[in-house]
Order: structure tokens, then C-alpha cells, then sequence
DNA sequence: GTCCAGGTCGCGC
DNA sequence: GCGCGACATGGA
């Protein structure tokens, strides 16, 4: 057992490394980490109160021009998780001259927080598909649980070790365990290069393309991935879009998907973001 | 028991 | 290309 007492770091662990990344100016860490539900699913835990993201190997805060990351501050997966490259500028002065955006700018909404990888990613992207949110929350929590080590979240190699049915029965991923599994085997066996198909020279189109390559992942995973990449051309239409705009803006009645897509039309390259802060506004 | 949830896939036409 | 049913799970 450890018999350390002192408030110093266990010498078995190096001492906590601190490290300050600067953001942008139009960067507000609060609007970031709530941005989607992405800050509750595990490993990601969210103190509102202290204003403090954690997962298990970091503690995140923002003094208002820089994050502060104690832990394992690996810059790339930081600058990857608060989206820190992605330039919203001309989203926001699109945002100026439309009424039911006024108060994004002053929010600082935009940037979408992301998983330190685009494994993680694209894992939970298959968790929310047809199931309720607190079933996501549980898969997620399991597979933490059941494959990661040391609380951390679960490595294309972490899954392999399981087959297809124990992921299902352990985890409760459902039919989902197939294609996780054959994502997790793909990249561990080179068959699916996630570097190769997120390769940022491609027009967004041809990301869109790759992103339905992998399994599990269709046009609304591949339009969710595009804006984790900070790409929001494709509108991610699921039930949850459906019914937003059907109560918003047909009162309650049907209509067809592209009656809906036209109306973000006007958006060019930042439809899902404008529709995203929409229903964003609306809580 | 039935329906459905921030869908995807494979099949038949 | 397009429509349709199956698919695990758990809550309403």
C-alpha cells in the first residue's frame, strides 16, 4: 500500500506537469467544454462550479487567455480538443446580421470540444446513434470501465482484446460492438489508416467520402466527424435536426430533409454550426 | 406488448 | 440511385 502522506507528488509518478496554451481571442473555454455533450461522456468530467474539465490523466482551466493543463498537456491532442486551429472569424460576422445568432459572438460559441484523438471520436459518434443519450453515456462509461486502462479511454488496441460478443455483452454496446470492433481491428491491423483518410488537404467532400468508408459511421457520423474537424458544410440530420426544425420553423408539421437542409443554405461552409447554435440557443 | 432513440447496413428493384 | 427491414439495448 502507499504509505505517502505529504502533500508532495508520490515519488512512483513524476510531478504533474503544468502548462499554459495560449488561445484565440475569440476563445471562451465554458462555451467550448459545453458545446455538445461530449463533457459527459467518460472520460471527460466537468465541475461547472470550478470550472475545471478533467480526464484521467489531466485537469483543464482557462485564467482568460491561456488553458492551464496539469497533467498530460500534449499540445497537439489540446490544440485537437478545444478545436484551438479552427478559425471561426467568418462564421461570427455572418452571425452579426442574423437575429437568431445575435448572442453568439458575445457567447464566444463556436469551437466544438473534441476527444484528444479522432479514435475517441469517431467511438462515441457510433454511440449516439439510435439510442437515448443516457445510453450513450453508459457505453461510454463501460467502455472506460471495461477496456481502457487506468480509467483512460480504450486504444484501438485496448478493444482488440476483446471479441465482438464480450464487448456487446460487457459493455453494452449492442449491434455497435461489430462495427467497433472492426474499426479497433482495422487500425490496429493498418487496414484503415485514420491519418491517411482525415488528411486536411482533401476538399471537404472528399473527407466526407473517407469518413463513410469506416464502418459504423454514415452520413450523419461523417458529417458529425467534418465538424469535430472544424468542417460545417454538412449538416448532421438525425431526429434530433428533424424535430428542431419541424417545431421551429413548420410548427410541428412534416416536411422532407432537403425542405430543411435549404433553409441553412445560406451558410455556405457553416450550415451545421448555424444550425448548431440554434438549437444550442434554444435551452 | 409496442415504440423509439442525435442511424447504419445490405438487399432488391 | 432509392426504399425497406433488421439490428441490440433500455426506458416510456
Amino acid at each position: 500500500m502507499v504509505r505517502q502522506r505529504s502533500a508532495k507528488p508520490s515519488s512512483a509518478g513524476s510531478i504533474p506537469a503544468v502548462a499554459s496554451i495560449f488561445t484565440p481571442p475569440d476563445f471562451n473555454f465554458v462555451s467550448v467544454v459545453t458545446s455538445h455533450g461530449w463533457y459527459r461522456l467518460a472520460p471527460f468530467r466537468w465541475s461547472a462550479e470550478e470550472r475545471v474539465l478533467r480526464r484521467n490523466d489531466m485537469e483543464i482551466s482557462h485564467d482568460g487567455k491561456a488553458l492551464r493543463v496539469v497533467g498530460n498537456a500534449d499540445r497537439e491532442q489540446i490544440a485537437r480538443m478545444f478545436q484551438l486551429h479552427v478559425d471561426i472569424g467568418e462564421f461570427i460576422v455572418l452571425t452579426r446580421s442574423s437575429a437568431p445568432h445575435a448572442w453568439v459572438e458575445e457567447h464566444g460559441f463556436g469551437r466544438l470540444l473534441c476527444a484528444p484523438t479522432l479514435f475517441e471520436d469517431i467511438l462515441k459518434i457510433i454511440l449516439t446513434t439510435n439510442v437515448t443519450w443516457s445510453q450513450t453515456v453508459k457505453m461510454a462509461a463501460n467502455l472506460v470501465d471495461v477496456c481502457g486502462r487506468k480509467g483512460a479511454f480504450p486504444t484501438p488496441r485496448d478493444i482488440v482484446r476483446f471479441t465482438p460478443e464480450e464487448l456487446k455483452e460487457r459493455c453494452r454496446l449492442g449491434y455497435r460492438a461489430t462495427a467497433i470492433h472492426r474499426l479497433a481491428t482495422g487500425i490496429a491491423d493498418r487496414s484503415i489508416d485514420l491519418d491517411a483518410l482525415s488528411d486536411p488537404k482533401q476538399s471537404t467532400e472528399e473527407l466526407f467520402e473517407s469518413y463513410l468508408t469506416l464502418p459504423g459511421i454514415g452520413p450523419y457520423g461523417a458529417a458529425h466527424l467534418l465538424a469535430m474537424y472544424g468542417r460545417h458544410d454538412f449538416i448532421a440530420v438525425d431526429t434530433e435536426f428533424r424535430r428542431f426544425v419541424r417545431d421551429t420553423y413548420h410548427k410541428g408539421r412534416k416536411v422532407s430533409d432537403a425542405t430543411m437542409l435549404r433553409r441553412y443554405a445560406k451558410w455556405g461552409r457553416w450550415k451545421y454550426l448555424a444550425y448548431w447554435a440554434e438549437l444550442w440557443g434554444e435551452r
